[in-house]
DNA sequence: AACCTCACG
DNA sequence: ACGTACGTGAGGTTC
């Protein structure tokens, strides 16, 4: 079978009470492959079969056969399943949660305009920076990116103290996001679902690195943290009987870096289990294991993960308040300690100047015309893409595997999200125990690494309460 | 449609 | 003078 968004076929195929052919080929996956910023492939005219000459071809001549036939290709018949198996939500309780933060808004709303001297409304940006940096005369801190004032959450942080009526619209911004975003909407198509369940749509040509993405509604940023963001989870419910099993790989790009970088003292602290943080502390900060000071551990943490994102001494101080001086000088030393991560990244750029793309292990593409470009801002921009593409683009391949794995071997169990580095299943109670070991080992397995890769197991009755 | 903000990994 | 970490989707306001 050849077409275009084969998912959908396949849907209704099996809707229809037939059998999904063995086969296929989505000219759209194969077109989101050669290029995934751009799926320039598909600008042509030409019919199915004309295109699937094309892009058989240039599968082959760009190296991402394996991509195309042994990850995407077994994953479309997966994500057609999940798509279609859903996820149980509690209508009720969501309804019950919406109450609260409706009283709760109601209640900061008129506290605002009080302590403001005046009515507005809190949700435009522009009114709110009106009120705060004129009216009120505050100082404002952040800009936005056109060189307006900004009024997001981190600077109005620093001026809680300010004025009382900062705290209020922090509060107010809280509340508004979840109910706007998330209790309102998932409420509503709870109550419209036929079957008590709701469907989003994986999106497996939506970004430029290889990872999934889902919308209508979105399931891969439902809260995590926080008094109602915990309650939100909790509405996610499985089946009668039924248990979630949730399965996390630990550190999977830390690992992926070790591995692809080849740096020998990363992938030591690897395989000897340790904790990564802490030793990065202990190389950085030139002192012993034991006398790493919580305070240490957290700004290698940041380091850790400002290298995936091929992070600058600018961005570094800010985010661990340090100064510009100190933060150059943390992240000399860092990749001092760690110089394979220095010198991948170093021969990777090189290569990306003069192919104009990066490539994962397994031959997953990014085309990066900027990385040339005589402007250094978007230079910088494209290095910091090369950087993080293999990292974040294998990370996203070994998890895909992980469910055409799981899968195929267990092709009963219900996966129901996939959400970048962690699996979310529903499990009959009875199975449970067996099921959680296998997925777990079968997760670990999926791909070798020059580092053990760990996968944490969670159960629970509800999403919210796994643990 | 652009902008701003904010939820997630 | 300025911006200032990677990858997403969505809700609101404003133009």
């Amino acid at each position: 079978m050849i077409g275009f968004d084969l998912k959908e076929k396949l849907k209704e195929l099996t809707l229809a009470g037939k059998k999904m052919p063995a086969e296929y080929f989505d000219l759209g996956v194969a077109a989101w492959l050669l290029d995934p910023d751009k799926k320039q492939y598909l600008d042509q005219s030409l019919s199915p079969q004309e295109l699937y000459k094309i892009l058989t071809v240039k599968l082959k001549e760009n190296g991402l056969e394996k991509v195309f036939y042994e990850i995407e290709m077994p994953l479309l018949r997966v994500l057609t399943e999940m798509e279609s198996r859903g996820i149980a939500v509690d209508a009720g309780q969501l309804k019950k949660i919406k109450k609260e933060l409706d009283k709760e808004l109601e209640v900061l709303v008129v506290a605002i305009y009080k302590s403001a001297g005046k009515e507005f409304n809190i949700n435009s940006p522009k009114q709110l920076g009106e009120i705060l940096f004129d009216v009120l005369g505050i100082k404002p801190r952040g800009k936005t990116k056109t060189g307006g004032r900004s009024t997001k959450a981190e600077s109005l942080e620093e001026i809680k103290e300010v004025h009382p009526v900062v705290p209020l619209i922090l509060k107010y911004r809280e509340f508004f996001k979840l109910l706007s975003t998330y209790v309102s909407p998932l409420h509503d198509l709870a109550v419209a679902s036929k079957d008590g369940r709701i469907r989003t749509t994986f999106l497996q040509t939506g970004t430029a690195t290889g990872r999934l993405s889902s919308e209508n509604p979105n399931l891969q940023n439902i809260p995590t943290g926080g008094g109602y963001g915990k309650r939100i989870r909790g509405a996610f419910i499985p089946a009668p009987k039924h248990s979630f099993l949730s399965v996390d790989y630990s550190q999977i790009e830390l690992r992926v870096l070790a591995t692809v970088a080849g740096d020998s003292k990363m992938i030591e602290a690897f395989q000897n289990d340790q904790d990564i943080h802490k030793i990065t502390a202990a190389n950085v900060f030139n002192v012993a294991l034991e006398e790493v000071t919580p305070e240490m551990r957290y700004a290698a943490k940041t380091l850790n993960f400002g290298v995936i994102y091929g992070m600058g001494p600018q961005a570094f101080a800010r985010s661990a308040g340090l100064s510009f001086e100190r933060a150059r000088q943390f992240i000399d030393e860092y990749f001092n300690d760690f110089s394979g991560v220095k010198l991948w990244q170093d021969k990777l750029i090189e290569k990306a100047k003069q192919t104009g793309y990066v490539e994962n292990l397994n031959g997953r593409k990014r085309w990066l015309p900027y990385i040339a470009s005589y402007s250094e801002r978007y230079a910088a921009e494209a290095r910091r893409m090369a950087i993080n593409m293999p990292i974040q683009g294998l990370a996203a391949d070994i998890i895909k595997l992980a469910m055409v794995a799981v899968k195929k071997e267990m092709p009963d169990i219900g996966l129901i999200l996939s959400i970048h580095d962690e699996l979310v299943f529903e499990v009959p109670d009875a199975m449970l125990k067996e099921v959680l070991a296998r997925v777990k080992e079968i997760m670990e397995g999926v791909y070798k690494l020059s580092v053990p890769l760990k996968a944490d197991v969670a159960t629970g009755k509800s999403w919210g309460e796994i643990s």
